[in-house]
DNA sequence: ATGCGGACCTGTTAGC
DNA sequence: TGCTAACAGGTCCGCA
């Protein structure tokens, strides 16, 4: 679920719901995600509104007035807004409950995720403090990457997942942006010309919106009691298709593993 | 500093 | 059909 796209989509979807909203109380049901959470998540909730619901990479802040509910959604995690407290599934692991009986509802099988209690800025902690620049800014360009990428010896692709060079890029968006700027994933990051940068930094931001606005018409029903899902399938030009033909010039794509993770490209078209 | 591999978990699918 | 192994959208951490 949860690439940058995602992430944003769910922010956009729960903000309206949950904005100038006061939580009532917090249940816990499965502390155990990827840190635990907090023991007493509950009584650091209760009666305080929320300020502003904020996406850094992709992590999500709910900014309350004395603090930061921070989530993230790990590999299988999702966030709904239920109009009322349903019976509890397996892995609705944590609710926010507000006043009016609104509940936000934080769902994870895998339990990579995690939902943390922050005290002051935001930004100091130490999760937030050394990611790199949100992809979609203006800070994020090719100038960046071939000045971040020079003495670098990692593949490009590790290079563009590395939250500390840029956020919010995932396995999905890499294999696809480096298939878009005819980049090989291996490639050694240091050995990439300006103008390859240049236009690696544009297809990142390229395909992150595009993905953003499927992502909006896909996941509208955030409100949805039955939380359907209506998968998201987007127009994917490699990731997923390995051994079919390069949409560009037809040649059999590869799938290869880089960094244990899944890496599709075209042999010819990404030299 | 950089680079690598392991770790965390469950559910689904591919293969025998 | 049933069992097992591999794999899945993330990323932190410890070690060389």
């Amino acid at each position: 679920m949860p690439e940058l796209p995602e992430v944003e989509t769910t922010r956009r979807g729960i903000e309206p719901y949950i904005t100038g909203r006061v939580i009532q109380a917090a249940v816990v049901r499965q502390r155990a995600l990827r840190w635990p959470v907090p023991r007493h998540l509950s009584s650091l909730l209760a009666g305080q509104r929320v300020i502003e619901v904020v996406r850094r990479g992709k992590y999500l802040l709910l900014r309350l007035e004395g603090g930061t509910v921070l989530i993230h959604l790990g590999m299988s995690g999702h966030l709904r807004v239920l109009k009322k407290e349903l019976p509890a599934q397996k892995h609705d692991h944590v609710d926010i409950v507000f006043e009016h009986g609104d509940v936000l509802r934080f769902t994870d099988p895998r339990r990579f995720g995690a939902v943390l209690w922050l005290k002051g800025d935001p930004f100091h902690h130490p999760l937030l403090l050394h990611l790199g620049p949100e992809p979609l800014g203006d800070q994020f360009c090719g100038k960046y990457l071939f000045e971040r990428s020079r003495g670098r010896k990692v593949a490009v692709k590790s290079f563009i997942m590395d939250g500390k060079v840029v956020v919010g890029v995932g396995n999905i968006y890499a294999n696809e942006a480096l298939f878009l700027a005819g980049i090989r994933p291996a490639r050694g990051a240091g050995r990439l010309s300006s103008d390859q940068c240049e236009q690696l930094a544009l297809e990142i931001k390229w395909v992150l919106g595009q993905a953003i606005k499927a992502g909006g018409t896909t996941l509208r029903d955030f409100r949805s009691a039955e939380g359907q899902t209506g998968y998201f399938q987007q127009e994917l030009m490699v990731y997923g298709q390995g051994g079919k033909p390069c949409p560009q010039c037809g040649t059999r794509l590869k799938e290869t593993r880089l960094d244990q993770r899944s890496t599709v490209y075209c042999p010819r078209c990404q030299p």
